[in-house]
DNA sequence: TTTGCACTGTTATAAATTTAACAACCATAA
DNA sequence: TTATGGTTGTTAAATTTATAACAGTGCAAA
């Protein structure tokens, strides 16, 4: 009897590099590459090879001794684990600057992942597509939500708007945020949250870099 | 004697969380409020006040009991350690969408962080401002690198345009590096480098939407 | 004045994550 | 045929990070 592997206590770092080895693959595919070692996707990913082998052992995926590790079913494998069979639809809310590049990034990158609404209170943006998504009134958010089975909220209005973007966007049944505003918000336990602020990283950044000048 | 406090080995994460911390308390500032507790700070930041009265026994401050920690005291201690006294240039390549939304967003946020200038290839971007920033050609890139003393560089161009640009940037002395593209890079040693990919982060986030379901 | 309460600061412990160590494997070359 | 080298898979150890436990403190209410 094999172990049975639920995937459910992964370790969460473990779950972004599978992520990030998905498009290492993607890409290394794409340039005609079948096979790849442990220590060619650990030196893309600046880890080390060890780990590589590692979160491969956790997922189960054996590659072929002094061969390596087979591209095409790689990728599939981290597909299975870390999609949704039925794919996630995804909103977004607030469409500047910010929002729009996100989209014209992000669309049709992903098979089972797809922004699929944006949400604006600004008329003149009301009604358009950006990059093939169309951007509905805020007051159609709830509605747009259920219809689209919508299960991911992506947060880019400007920060004074973001905790009355958030309730709405939980009171709309949503399970999943992503926010890219400076301010932080509050959710209930079953829903998912991650926040990013780019001044934070660029700090780091700073920090060491001042550090190794000292 | 008391004991030295160098800040050269504060983890990491403390790192990143002294700017969350800090833009936190800026906010709180701005709304008047003088004093604040560990647990208040705990809430906006979504962590337990262990943590932080923690982050800040390893940077040496002390807070009023029953009265909590003097906010602006702590932001100019924050600013102490991860701030650098003569301040630090920033440099951007790629004035695209999203090159020119996070020019946009950070400008004036921060006194001793300072975009100072943008970088592109497009003829129609040279010689412009975006948000007050100066669009120059990527073939004076070394020579105002120099000129202005840029130590950190943020790469915002087309993913095929990445490994190029990095090398750019490197040769020109750049000692920090933050890449938003989707293709990872090599730096030297002493080059820091920090990398971000918004469809992990999303990707994260349905992971843990579709476990959730299950 | 005294007691309890709500905080802080710090040390001890636990949990998560990374790294090291090494056996097993097998293609290739001697 | 036999050693060699380079790779995988896995267990063990180390490191990093977070949490728990608790003593100390001083305000406020009794
Ligand atoms: N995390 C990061 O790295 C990062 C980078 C840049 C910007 N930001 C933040 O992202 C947010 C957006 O930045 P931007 O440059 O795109 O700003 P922007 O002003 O260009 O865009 C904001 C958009 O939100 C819309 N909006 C305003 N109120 C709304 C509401 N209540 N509901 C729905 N839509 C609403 C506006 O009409 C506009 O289209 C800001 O909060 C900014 O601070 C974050
Ligand atoms: N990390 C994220 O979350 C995230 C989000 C959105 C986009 N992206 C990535 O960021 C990058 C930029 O996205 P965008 O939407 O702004 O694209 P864009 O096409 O709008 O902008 C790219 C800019 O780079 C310029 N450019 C092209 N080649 C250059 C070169 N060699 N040197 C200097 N400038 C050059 C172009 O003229 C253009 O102005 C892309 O790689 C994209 O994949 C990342």
């Amino acid at each position: 009897m094999t172990k049975q592997l639920t995937f459910k206590n992964l370790p969460h770092k473990t779950i972004e590099r599978l992520s990030q080895y998905r498009r290492a693959l993607l890409l290394c595919l794409s340039n005609g590459k079948t096979h790849i070692f442990s220590h060619e996707i650990a030196k893309i990913q600046h880890i080390t090879s060890v780990q590589v082998r590692r979160d491969l052992m956790l997922i189960g995926y054996s590659g072929t001794l002094r061969k390596g590790y087979n591209i095409e079913e790689l990728i599939n494998l981290i597909g299975n684990i870390i999609d949704s069979e039925e794919g996630i639809n995804v909103a977004i809310v607030g469409m500047g600057n910010l929002g729009r590049a996100l989209i014209n990034y992000f669309t049709g990158k992903r098979h089972k992942l797809e922004i699929v609404a944006g949400f604006d209170t600004n008329p003149d943006k009301i009604g358009n597509r950006f990059s093939g998504v169309e951007c509905y009134s805020i007051t159609e958010l709830n509605k747009i939500i259920k219809q689209k089975d919508i299960k991911v909220g992506i947060i880019t209005v400007p920060a004074d708007q973001t905790t009355e973007t958030a309730k709405t966007l939980v009171k709309a049944g949503i399970k999943g945020i992503l926010n890219y505003t400076p301010k932080p918000i509050d959710v209930p336990d079953d829903v998912y949250l991650e926040e990013y602020d780019m001044i934070t990283t660029l700090e780091k950044v700073a920090f060491y870099v001042k550090m190794s000048d000292e």
